[in-house]
DNA sequence: GCTTAAAGTTATATACTATTACATTCGCGA
DNA sequence: TCGCGAATGTAATAGTATATAACTTTAAGC
């Protein structure tokens, strides 16, 4: 086995891993351009291979934008993880919003690519895609550091991980440009971290306390 | 001028208004398979004209997306001060805050097309896309029915449209179908009306206090 | 009415996806 | 280790899209 992004060598016939090498390089034309920049014939040049190779590993360029998908989740997963585990004065869950914020932003082409997602909505329970996605999630509500009490974990690690998004989106726009470039985006983040440990705190205490009562 | 989303008639030689008949047909195929749907070829061949014929009004594609992308926007400021204007026991803002998540889950390859947006951040200021998105977000601000204390309205209308984005945004993906379904994209979205009211009161109180100590 | 520019047409170059039929190599069981 | 089948790659080609160039028709102003 082969390094993944290596051309094939000019003398074999086989490239050795062709699956992960063209995984590999579409997410590296994903990061300037985004999905439009990723072209299974430019990919094939690139690698040295004939120009229907790849489709011995990929049924249509749907099929490698899906795996090329779950790659970027499973990359996002490592960077989040990374970001809880190093020991830091901010909470676990400031770690994770600001690191997501920085994949958005940093890996923008990327990032568009994992939420354009005709493919993420098509991602078949079971899919190596839907795992990486809820792989994620989970990060996410690991990220509380909240019991499991009923859904609340699941309610407000959906209305973070929403909010996050819709900054990074935005901040991807020009909408920070204007009058409200005074609010910086990661501002915006520690604000949402801050409402979504509040609203954690009263809920579980809420949750405690119809618990005696009703026990 | 004729309407304009009819066929160039057989005996005629000019179409009338073809510019105008292209985003209108585009925007009815964005509408199922979003940005990727929309076809030069295939919206001349529906409007009756030649393939290249569209290509007097439009640079390229993506000057058609773009085009296409600010009358969206127009489109959706339209619903909003559509769902601020009726009367209602509801805030301006909690209508505000439905009406985009049904616009965006509606109209959902439109909404997708409008936030793709390689398009949106390329839009130069002053340009005919630029405006359309900055009226959008007035509304947002104005939906708050605060004053304008610094840029607390500008800052509140920021964290809104960005979380009612990602709530759209992971509604239209299968984030609500898991363990989470139990919260309701609506239930959501109230959530994060009620935050920014409760923000909103706080800051604004909070800034007079300051006006008045200072003073 | 003539002229000019706007708007449309035909023909064509280029690029990408995808399929078919054929070639090469890898790896495994006899 | 030989050989055979599956996996992987190639060449040739069809089909579709974007985009440009050169030419034609119509509208509109003087």
């Amino acid at each position: 086995m082969r390094s993944q992004l290596a051309r094939k060598p000019e003398n074999t016939y086989h490239h050795g891993d062709l699956r992960d090498a063209l995984i590999k390089a579409a997410l590296r034309e994903a990061e300037q351009g985004g999905m439009e920049a990723i072209s299974i014939k430019a990919l094939a040049k690139q690698l040295g291979v004939s120009q229907p190779a790849p489709y011995r590993h990929f049924a249509d360029r749907d099929a490698l934008l899906t795996a090329v998908t779950a790659e970027a989740f499973r990359q996002l997963s490592a960077r989040l993880r990374e970001a809880m585990a190093k020991p830091s004065k901010q909470s676990k869950l400031s770690r994770l919003a600001q690191a997501t914020l920085d994949f958005g932003l940093r890996r923008n082409g990327i990032y568009r690519l994992m939420f354009a997602s005709r493919t993420v909505s098509c991602a078949a329970k079971g899919s190596e895609l839907h795992e990486a996605t809820r792989e994620t999630f989970g990060l996410v509500i690991e990220a509380l550091e909240a019991p499991p009490v009923g859904f609340l974990r699941e309610r407000q690690a959906l209305k973070i991980w929403a909010a996050l998004h819709g900054v990074v989106m935005l901040a991807e726009q020009g909408l920070f440009t204007g009058e409200a470039a005074h609010a910086t985006r990661e501002e915006l983040v520690e604000d949402f971290v801050n409402e979504t440990k509040a609203a954690l705190a009263v809920a579980i205490k809420d949750a405690q306390r119809r618990k005696k009562t009703g026990a």
